[in-house]
DNA sequence: AGAATATATGAGTACATGTTCATATGATGG
DNA sequence: CCATCATATGAACATGTACTCATATATTCT
């Protein structure tokens, strides 16, 4: 990511007021990236599978692999992502391992996602 | 994307109820597709400060190259993505393209995702 | 202790993604 | 009509991602 002043838009027509009410709404750096990298953990087919089958209740990896049809370590890979972001939550009881949504927050988001998806 | 029901966990102390009660919840292949693909186009850094800066209004692309500080082309690039995912809008003003969020829908969406990212 | 089961992880690989660079398109003004 | 400005787009490239395969770790049972 390379930054130098020339390589932006030379464009001399710009909107000066809109830009500046642009930038006072544009939240901090971090935000913005930790913002991008909870969509992005959720932009995934699987991980919205497993997320949809967690919010039905607590699963064990052996279970989630079975639901969705797909290899214990391809599911496994995948909760590690899901952990890391802290969107999933975990318990081990004797071999297995359970997994659980960390709060509902990611439900609300679906809701909200779907409410998008099913267009106009 | 290789399928063979093989693949999948060979674990035999699954829990039969919870899988089922799980599978039920499961939306259709299409659902979960579209809304995967939804949270993907919000999962770029770009893309979030983009449409953080269109929730104050109407911008050109020359005026996001500023705002962001990128190339014209890179927007340009973002905004094609943003436009295909019916995400944002735009109109033609001469030789400018003005661009707005299609609805708020994304404005929820980044509330609710601020909400889970300032953390517990 | 040793076998079996459940999960995690590292390497490898095919494919997707975000940017740059160069150039095309399309509108406006001289 | 030609030059200029605003935007779009294609190719190239470097990086990221999601899976598979093989193997490691950890727990239970005998």
């Amino acid at each position: 990511m390379k930054e130098s002043v020339d390589d932006v838009c030379q464009c001399r027509e710009t909107h000066p007021e809109a830009i500046s009410k642009a930038v006072e709404v544009l939240p901090a750096e971090d935000t913005v990236r930790n913002l991008a990298e909870l969509f992005k953990n959720l932009g995934d087919p699987t991980r919205v599978r497993i997320l949809f089958a967690l919010s039905a209740g607590e699963l064990c990896v052996c279970d989630l692999a079975e639901i969705l049809q797909m290899s214990q370590s391809a599911i496994s890979h995948q909760l590690r992502l899901l952990r890391a972001a802290r969107i999933v939550r975990y318990r081990k009881l004797g071999k297995n391992v359970f997994y659980t949504l960390d709060d509902d927050h990611v439900v609300l988001l679906f809701e909200q996602g779907l409410a998008h998806v099913s267009h106009p």
